[in-house]
DNA sequence: TTCGCAAACGGACCCTGGTCCGCTTGTATT
DNA sequence: AATACAAGCGGACCAGGGTCCGTTTGCGAA
């Protein structure tokens, strides 16, 4: 896997938080000294260790310990780097989160720019869904940790809302928002598909035609 | 805390599962030998003492071995009737959701039958997001675990089902009250609440909103 | 180069959720 | 009342998350 810059960390709108353990590798460090180099090492060794160890057994057998042995390190380091299990999920998350994120800032229509707005909030959920199905287990297991919700869920609130006003739809567009992304929600739809045996394509569907129902202006 | 038969165990529309852990006292065992008495003893003992630690130090502090203690009785028993941390704070909100459910099904209006349809959708909106945020906790800390989300959920979407289907909406029924409930999960509210600094009050607001574009009919 | 020290390291240690299994007890049957 | 046995019981035990603190190390300053 390659860690390099291929792209700059999006998933860093973190507004620079007071998160446990340290930001991204790229962050803009304001005043504060800069990491030490074997703490940026460690970092990625561990990334990349907890990657792997996921991809191969899922993020639920994930261990700590495991990571910890994988990256050649204690477990001590593990947890001054991530502050805890949720806090490595999001981590890991922040990856594939920045690569979406740029997807759908300059990535090609209708999820990308240039499109109509019906038809980008359209191909917003069902990316977003799709995604957050992939994820679910991750993003579950990163529970509420400070940085995902406050990171990634203020973009994709943005971003609806944006499309919302385009829209010129009447209402209050921040609640609106907040209504619309739920049913989208990693917590929500892995106990429909898992627990309740609902087909992916049934929810797209049902928001899809909860989405035109808000928007309509006959 | 009576623990007293003042309303049959609604909670118990949990088709008879094969869930771990026995269920509620009043079921109707089917063909099954009855439970012992010292096992339906030591369930409502242990209940009751996972009450109290809860109202007095939250459902996040709640330890089994506390449990067990406050009981008199080994760990081993707690794990035997509830099967897990999830299954014991499940059982705790059964209580609660029974008498939830009691309110909708047979209360005082627009909660309970006797409004027109809208009104009894939207007072069950208020009511249901208000008692989400009020047990959010132990909602969550009881996780998916097999009989909440099949038994309370299930009857929370027959009841929205029912009530969209009154209004004479086109679309998929179902699709649309999965849609519909999403915004009033804990899962989703409590992050808005507690991580997001969102007033309740709003919430409901938006969430009113979104129905009335829904349902609207024009 | 040497020095000083904040930062990083690592693994022993603690806590809690969950399992296991040998012992006890309720209950149906005779 | 005696018997048999399924069900229940309890606490020792294990695993994994998270903390602590004595030791090591990178690195800017002298």
């Amino acid at each position: 896997m390659s860690t390099g810059g291929d792209l700059i960390s999006l998933g860093a709108i973190t507004l620079g938080g007071t998160s446990v353990g340290d930001s991204s590798v790229g962050d803009i460090s304001l005043g504060a000294r800069p990491p030490r180099a074997d703490a940026v090492r460690n970092r990625e060794v561990l990334l990349e260790a907890a990657h792997r160890l996921v991809a191969q057994r899922g993020a639920d057998a994930l261990t700590m310990a495991q990571v910890a042995d994988e990256g050649g390190v204690g477990k001590g380091t593990v947890y001054r780097r991530f502050g805890s299990r949720e806090g490595l999920m999001a981590a890991l998350l922040d990856h594939s989160e920045a690569r979406w994120q740029a997807a759908v800032i300059s990535g090609p229509p209708p999820l990308g720019p240039g499109a109509p707005p019906l038809d980008r909030l359209l191909a917003f959920g069902a990316s977003r869904l799709e995604r957050n199905l992939a994820s679910a287990d991750l993003i579950v297991a990163a529970g509420s940790d400070q940085r995902r919700p406050l990171g990634a869920l203020r973009f994709v609130a943005a971003h609806v809302r944006q499309l919302l006003l385009a829209l010129e739809i009447g209402g209050d567009t921040n609640l609106l928002t907040s209504a619309l992304l739920a049913p989208l929600e990693a917590s929500v739809v892995s106990i429909q598909v898992s627990d309740q045996g609902v087909d992916p394509a049934q929810i797209l569907a049902g928001w899809t035609d909860l989405v035109r129902r808000v928007v309509r202006t006959d």
